[in-house]
DNA sequence: ATGAAAGCGCTAACAA
DNA sequence: TTGTTAGCGCTTTCAT
């Protein structure tokens, strides 16, 4: 047991050559006669050679990780989303390194902080707690931090997805089905999401005409409870609506349960539509109808930028498109 | 930007002490009055000292992270995994790096080494393609993998769940209700938790008198798509069956669909078992009648025995209880 | 109780 | 084309 690891040293023993020779033929960093090269190489093959990622990193002055910051570790969507970033970090040479805290804004700073003090060249950030203001201070050697959840800015790299949009395209769908009166779920005002879909909710309102009335909508938190106890408000307030627009899947499975215990059919009765399009969404009864956001896609657009940035190239700054996927919860009026 | 990063050296001189007593009074080593001990931390504080883990890591021969390997990012059952590991790693000061390599073991087998390697003091591993041999072969420090859906040895520090009983326990339920002929859906053969499973299911069929029916058994791969596809064999092959009892809940998901499809009403013409208890379970129509794994606590098991394995101290091989929760899934005959 | 110095494994000037 | 040497920031003998 702990054998002792096999540094540069040996290999250079073994090859007759010095250190830093080794050095350069691994790191391809300078010329190199041919001959030596091979010894090098079946030197450091024979031996098993794996270079010291800690000494590495030191003298470079590299951590090695890509860092993710996100609200949630358990949850369908950000496990989609890490996912997508593991897609590509898997073939890259960098760890990836997780933190999640619960999107509360004070363990999201230290968790930033500590990330890009110990761990990651470069992290992603999903989330809206920190702005870029604050992650400016707390990032001073500037290492490249990667935003979703917030809104566009050309002074920061992100990746945004197209909510705004998706959210009319749900509400016009409804609108276009024949429903007036559309209720909306949807999450704490102070977030960005809540804000653009609630913007997509009501242009599409009125566009067609159909004046917005401020009490068919409910500000909720993104959990099943959260869906379920707003559509119990919603019935409860005795306001007529054909329809429910949930900010996304999670509480429009919600949605769905609380309308059960009523004994509302959906969509005989309550037409529900939900936003992500979730692995699950296509196996609620009835399969749910949904604006797709390209979850997986958006983790390995945001990892191929952090990586791009960190390796001192440049990269755009892609917004998403966000899809209606037509299925069986809504009803023709 | 980039300014130059706080180093113990500057500490040194703001305290006016030598390198080595910060290193002392940082790490609580070696004995120091009282005053050096207040002027060192002083000034560490005022330039607000971060020690540099990489430098730490290098000649203490740590490097700070525990691994976790999983087969997969996505999908319910994982993610509730990982956020139990991460309720107890956020409170060290380990990182948490993650891989996933979709259970191909040469993937599996190379993302262990190179976890071990260069990232992790110790890793957690859910899988069953690399046994303990395996790993022993590419862990030549000894370092501690703590291991997951895999049989319990006394030999290797493990957590398990006590996956028969739990079969026995939805398959006993099953028959308690009435039911004779109960279809049982599972993954591989080759998998561990799939013979523990089965076996629990034959257990408590033989237990009853009930002749153990081939048949009646699918193999599939834990997917919604395998149970749907399951079922769907299940219906065309012609055999009387008045349950299923799918061996895990995102399995029992497709067998929802595919049963719905061929007008089968839950619980009323088929009753439906699932195991694992994932979060959606209780969403589904009709809510799920399931065997709960503690997942999270599962992964807060295994960090904290990590750590202490990583720091020296024992730890026990806890086998963790699964417990029926009876919903609404199951007709009674 | 404190400091000087060696060294962890590696890279990157600088010489040769 | 190659070797020598000086660090990267830290811990840890070994002196004092």
């Amino acid at each position: 047991m702990s054998k002792r690891r096999i540094t540069i040293k040996d290999v250079s023993a073994l090859a007759g050559v010095s250190v830093s020779t080794v050095s350069r033929v691994l790191n391809a960093s300078g010329p190199i006669s041919e001959e030596t090269r091979k010894a090098v190489m079946d030197a450091a093959a024979e031996l098993k050679y794996q270079p010291n990622l800690l000494a590495r990193g030191l003298v470079k002055n590299q951590l090695g990780g890509v860092g993710v910051l996100i609200p949630w570790l358990g949850g369908p969507f950000f496990c989609s989303f890490l996912e997508g970033v593991q897609d590509v970090i898997r073939d890259t040479p960098f760890r990836l390194v997780i933190s999640s805290e619960q999107a509360q804004k004070a363990r999201e700073h230290d968790a930033l902080t500590y990330l890009l003090e110990n761990d990651a060249d470069g992290v992603i950030y999903y989330g809206d707690s920190l702005r870029p203001e604050d992650i400016a201070e707390i990032n001073p050697q500037d290492k490249p931090v990667v935003l979703l959840g917030q809104p566009r800015t050309e002074a920061h790299p992100c990746v945004t997805i197209d909510d705004e949009v998706g959210a009319f395209l749900a509400t016009r769908y409804l609108l276009d089905n024949g429903h007036r009166q559309i209720a909306h779920i949807t999450g704490e005002a102070s977030q960005h999401v809540t804000e653009t879909r609630l913007g997509g909710y009501r242009r599409a309102l009125s566009q067609a005409g159909v004046p917005f009335d401020g009490r068919l909508v409910f500000h909720a938190d993104y959990t099943e409870q959260g869906g379920y106890r707003s559509v119990q408000q919603l019935l409860g307030r005795g306001v007529d609506f054909t329809a429910v627009f949930c900010s996304n899947d999670q509480m429009a499975i919600g949605a769905y349960q609380a309308l059960r215990e009523f004994n509302k059919r959906i969509p005989e009765d309550v037409s529900v539509v939900g936003f992500d399009d979730i692995s699950f969404a296509q196996y609620m009864h009835p399969t749910l109808t949904t604006v797709r956001v390209p979850i997986r896609n958006m983790g390995s657009v945001a990892a191929r930028m952090v990586i791009d940035l960190i390796e001192g190239r440049e990269a755009e700054h892609p917004t998403l498109e966000a899809e209606l996927v037509i299925r069986r919860s809504v009803k023709r009026l």
